[in-house]
DNA sequence: CATGAATGAGACTTCATTCAT
DNA sequence: TATGAATGAAGTCTCATTCAT
């Protein structure tokens, strides 16, 4: 037998391990001896440091989420443009998978795209995320920065919902995820968000109302 | 004993309780007997009619994913600006789900951004739909509509991923539905990808938002 | 569709197909599907013919032991030496696998030797083979062509259980089955039970008893 | 709750069991709540030891008969006439009988006789002993004590389907098993296999082949 | 006679969780 | 802390049998 690991450190092998056997084969589909395996360590001993299989995946969440929360609110509190904001934004998050593929692979299949399960129970910390985006785009609505006749709402679900999509194309490999990816896919969101897919800012009217 | 129901209807009666079933509890949370249950017939049946519970989800996301694979490239052919197509796209996936929302969830929810378990089986077919609105991009930046310095496949991502983030918003309560939420949905997805969020890039202001 | 076929033509054909589905399945393994399919006729006409699965079995079976059951009777009183008897008796049953393997398969395989399963319900019929057989010992034993000091009912299972293993051996194709390999059968099974392995024929008598 | 058993002992009261309920009910026929019941523990307990209810099966048979292969070549390596081995076999098999018949059911009835469903699997197994009998006849007739004109092959396949047909006729309650009956059968195998049913030992060779 | 849709009891197996050690 | 044996509820799927047509 090794030498008794730190308490903490036990704690978090468990976590580390968890991340790794989700992310391959998902939280429905792995059983708690997984995790156990995974971290090298006995069966019930996931549930000496966690209430339950849940539980493991509510910490990975939340550990990863408040950090998150933490950088909107942050960045929203710099003085800079809107659009540095929102890019600020997007590197965060690219920058997180970048670093944790796995990690966030879990968050967002297992937690944030699964509302029936676990989304539902967390649907309150997503929606903070939505906010803060919302009112990065309402302050720069108020100070003429951002065209006011979009919805802070609208633009944060469409800015966060590119952004992940974006994600997801990494995560199922439906996008190359080579060296100046990253710095691509966070340009080419904020650009297109921010500046729009047009080319040429039309001079008279285009109706783009054809239903 | 009813009179015995002709075998096609015996099978829809199954695929729309299984709609109503998996909206509600979710695939993995439900069992078989309560879509037998909600449709009111025999548990067997349902293996009469399909090889299993995966089936059934199988069939439902077919069924209305081709529809809209369809619809993509029914849209691209047209002979409109580029705007005007991707205003379609997203007045049909918002129509879609203004028609059969339950649907529609479990399509996003349980299989478009449940990669784990059946995103895989369908990832083909998931990221034809990119592909189809890429190629809208690809046009327009040909024909000089659109800017070229942002790569179709990024932007296809971007969009589809602002309009399934805004079904989202829906599905899970954190966006009201009223009688023009749907026409505005469609029209600031749209605005904001197309047009940009920045108020400022135009000589002159324009409105494009025929509600 | 073809022209309806005689009644009791579609029994046999449905009886043929069993015959071919459990040789090669086995009775547990198979479905009533399976036999239907086999047969060519739909699911239910099996139901028609038979009260359930397990009639079919039995059918199968009491069709083909009487016929043996009457060989062994019938061999019984002819006048020949008990020898002869039982070589015709080893004939009759090698040469019902040689015409039918599949049949025989199964009555063995499915009923003689499944004594949990059917082989009690047909208990007494088995039985009354193993009581035919001895009866030949008997008589032999009679008229002093057999030696008496062992119980004809011992006799009876020695000889049928060796003819039995040696079929069982082709079965699971633990044995050849060349062209002279039925004759070499019987004369091997016969001369071994009725002659004895040993080479030198003692002249006085041997202590065969306790070890 | 009763103080926790040994690992080793929960398996073998798991095992035990098993024989019981096997024997009483049939393999096919029983559940593996049957098992647990009979063993006393809980129904998972059961796939906590064995991967499957054919795998309790499977443990069962090859703990014991290799046993039996073992026996066969012991006895095989002896120095003692050829008569005696056989004897020494078949002494060795119905003492298996006579110590454990449930176990015995078991093992001929749900394993060396149903070959399509599990003899399938073991008949490698099950033809090593075939192998080892036919070693025996095979060194007999080299060193002169057994006629050479039988094939040891068929000798051995008679031999021990005499030997199992006369377990089975104790197993189906179609012979007497009183004290002196264990004895008296194996006796009487050995003698009909080794000496031959027939009274007068043949003096010339009696071709027996005519039919 | 013939069909195959419909029924539903029942089996195996899984696995989250508990708990004695 | 740490282990892994023990529990048992729950779910999927099978398939013999029935029965309306």
């Amino acid at each position: 037998m090794a030498a008794r690991a730190h308490p903490a450190d036990r704690r978090r092998q468990i976590l580390d391990a968890a991340v790794r056997v989700f992310a391959r084969q998902g939280f429905h589909t792995c059983r708690v001896s997984d995790i156990a395996d995974e971290a090298g360590v006995a069966y019930g001993l996931v549930y000496h440091y966690f209430q339950s299989k849940e539980k493991v995946l509510d910490t990975l969440f939340l550990e990863r989420w408040s950090i998150l929360l933490e950088a909107i609110a942050e960045i929203d509190a710099r003085d800079v443009p809107a659009r540095a904001k929102l890019d600020a934004v997007a590197s965060f998050i690219v920058d997180s998978y970048r670093h944790d593929p796995e990690l966030m692979k879990v968050i967002i299949v297992e937690v944030t795209r699964a509302a029936n399960s676990f989304g539902q129970t967390h649907l309150e910390d997503i929606a903070r995320a939505y906010t803060g985006i919302a009112d990065i785009v309402r302050k720069a609505q108020a100070d003429g920065s951002f065209r006011s006749d979009i919805a802070p709402e609208f633009a944060a679900l469409a800015f966060y919902g590119a952004v992940e999509q974006v994600l997801t194309g990494w995560i199922f490999g439906l996008l190359e995820t080579g060296d100046d990816a990253w710095d691509e896919a966070r340009r080419f969101v904020v650009e297109t968000v921010c500046g729009g897919l047009e080319a040429v800012p039309p001079t008279g009217v285009l109706d783009s109302g054809a239903s």
